[in-house]
RNA sequence: CGGGGCGUGGCGCAGCUUGGUAGCGCGUCUGGUUUGGGACCAGAAAGUCGCAGGUUCGAAUCCUGUCGCCCCGACCA
């Protein structure tokens, strides 16, 4: 491709809209332009590395017994009320009526469509294992998009689909698609992690997702460095501790005034007593009924630890006035000593003896307070946020936190979707069974953004080479000398030739904007056909992701090109 | 949806407080001189000041409404 024919408008300056670096340097480069929040178009250069994430994606997921096929974006309403779904989904899903008036959806995911598909036509487990998926645009509007391609309301994913006889077949694609994800990520040199995820509503027990590290990423990974565990905020485990404390250690519970204190910041200013020997108390309402929660004072709730818990349709904090009414006192000077409500406590609290706590009576806390005597709650259960420091709930030693991007998720669905849909087939023994799925996404446009995220500098985007829009950039530096030109088009035909993707960067400018041109869309390696060079016949050849530049004789360039490309390829 | 901010040539911004006929840098086009890390000179094109009302002799500027965009919170690939 000649850089005088292709489209990649470059911007000098940094557009105000973008935040991250992903964001800007894929606008500046000319990779993306925005036509409405959260959905861009996506242009020549971005196109080439979506195609070979894709191919990527494809090639592991054929390996790995996949078979893809393409399904409809518009999906019938109809197919969503038999799930149950039309109504559950909630604004997140994009609606559209046709000219009778009936409803569709923008594809959000297509659980409903594949199962309905499957259904119809697969009736035997001879017919079983099936792993279908497709590679195409999801649509979901987001309550706020967010940094260009990382949170998108029309996006590309891949999903995956998987159908089994049983649990251990599932468990044999789920293991399958696992390591398929793995392949797919090593081969794309992304640094990234498999973390244990929850599986929330969707039930299923087991849900791995896969971060890219990277500083801005938007979850919180907890891992071990002395073990491989590591799992998302929401899941990460508090393991629980070793030594509760003896009852010879209590001392007698009393009762304080503590007129205007409310918070547990409050009780640390003004009555010295440090964060972690308070407790708090949260009052939730569970499909209708209150409860409280007990945590340490600088703690922080884990609400799905809590709705898995309690196995709870509808989780949310119970306004003040009804709490009030339970309670006799507000937010603020609430504690479970004589509570008359189910109470959850956190398992921290077995460690911690002699704290202080509301005394559900306004301007008034006690202290001295201790689990087991001052009250009994109906579980210890392990309800907190994990946090940097903590155990290690498998080898105990100490977690580290890092951010990452979640480019990946797979989960076991169970029979939620074949029940629903009445996908079923007959097993070898003439019984009819609902089949068992599993299901396992791909954010594609979000893996070239988080790929951006992870590798750039100061003069742009260095793309790794196995998803470069091109390899390779030959750049003359002038491009009105015939002699530098015809031998910068000498090389690009040789290189072309062989199946290498390259810009002669052709253009009539000056070399620094050529230069910074290249760098700025992240191109892995440059050669550069400057007089100086020229005159020894060679060529300047410099990897994007090394200072160094290397002089090449004409007649090694190809060669020497070659090597470097399937060094990238397997780093 | 709650909170904060912003809409002025393609991009980045100034002008708004104190109404008076729209300006700067970059980019674009033409000509010339240049050519190893975003050149220089000369000239040119390009803006319903988001939109709709209102106040006023007069509105980018003041008022009201509305739409859009960005950031912070609960969700997710």
């Amino acid at each position: 491709m000649k850089a005088s024919q292709l489209f990649y408008p470059t911007l000098r300056e940094v557009p105000s809209e973008a935040e991250i670096v992903s964001h800007q340097l894929l606008l500046r480069a000319g990779f993306i332009r925005k036509t409405t929040a959260g959905v861009y178009s996506y242009l020549p250069l971005a196109k080439r590395v979506l195609r070979k994430i894709e191919n990527i994606v494809r090639e592991e997921m054929d390996r790995a017994g996949g078979q893809e096929l393409m399904m409809p974006i518009i999906q019938p309403q109809e197919l969503w009320e038999i799930s149950g779904r039309w109504s559950v989904y909630g604004d997140e899903m994009f609606r559209l009526y046709d000219r009778h008036n009936r409803g569709f959806a923008l594809g959000p995911t297509h659980e409903e469509i594949i199962t309905a598909l499957v259904d119809a036509d697969v009736q035997s487990y001879r017919d079983l294992p099936l792993l279908l998926y497709q590679i195409q645009n999801k649509y979901r509007d987001e309550i706020r998009p967010r940094f260009g391609l990382m949170r998108g309301r029309e996006f590309i994913m891949k999903d995956l689909y998987s159908f089994d006889v049983d649990y251990e077949g599932l468990d044999v694609s789920y293991k399958k698609m696992h390591s398929a994800y793995q392949a797919i990520y090593d081969r794309m040199n992304l640094n990234y992690r498999v973390v244990e995820a929850d599986s929330g509503a969707i039930g299923g027990n087991e849900s791995h997702e896969f971060m890219v590290l990277a500083d801005s990423g938007e979850c919180t990974v907890l891992y071990c460095k002395s073990c491989d565990y590591a799992a998302n905020v929401e899941k990460a485990q508090c393991k629980a501790p070793d030594e509760p404390t003896s009852v010879s250690d209590w001392r007698e519970m009393e009762k304080i005034s503590t007129p205007g204190l409310r918070t547990i910041q409050d009780l640390v200013t003004n009555m010295g007593i440090p964060e972690q020997e308070q407790v708090k108390t949260l009052m939730y309402s569970a499909d209708e009924e209150i409860i409280a929660v007990v945590l340490r004072g600088d703690r922080e709730l884990n609400e799905i630890k809590l709705k898995n818990l309690l196995g709870a349709e509808q989780l949310f904090m119970a306004d003040e006035a009804s709490v009030r009414e339970r309670c006799g006192a507000g937010f603020g000077s609430l504690g479970p000593v004589g509570l008359k409500l189910k109470i959850y406590a956190d398992l921290e609290l077995t460690r911690m003896q002699n704290f202080s706590c509301g005394a559900n009576e306004d301007n008034f806390h006690f202290r001295n307070v201790n689990m087991g005597r001052d009250f009994v709650p109906e579980a210890v259960v392990d309800l907190r946020n994990a946090v940097e420091g903590d155990l290690c709930p498998v080898c105990s030693s100490s977690l580290q936190s890092i951010c990452g991007i979640e480019v990946g998720h797979i989960f076991k669905l169970g029979t939620k979707y074949s029940d629903a849909m009445g996908a079923s087939f007959i097993n070898a023994n003439g019984e009819e069974k609902a089949m068992i799925m599993g299901c396992y996404g791909i954010g594609v446009s979000r893996t070239m953004a988080a790929a951006v995220e992870q590798n750039n500098d100061a003069n742009g985007i260095i793309w790794p080479i196995p998803i470069a829009p091109y390899h390779v950039i030959i750049i003359p530096v002038n491009a009105k000398k015939e002699e530098q030109m015809q031998a910068a088009t000498a090389i690009y035909e040789e290189l072309m030739a062989e199946g290498i993707e390259v810009i002669l960067d052709d253009r009539d400018e000056r070399a620094g904007v050529k230069f910074k041109d290249a760098d700025l869309i992240g191109i892995p390696i440059k050669i550069t056909i400057g007089p100086k060079s020229l005159q020894e016949n060679q060529a300047e050849v410099k990897k994007r992701w090394e200072g160094d530049t290397e002089l090449v004789p004409m007649d090694q360039v190809l060669n020497t090109i070659k090597a470097i490309i399937s060094a990238g390829m397997k780093k």
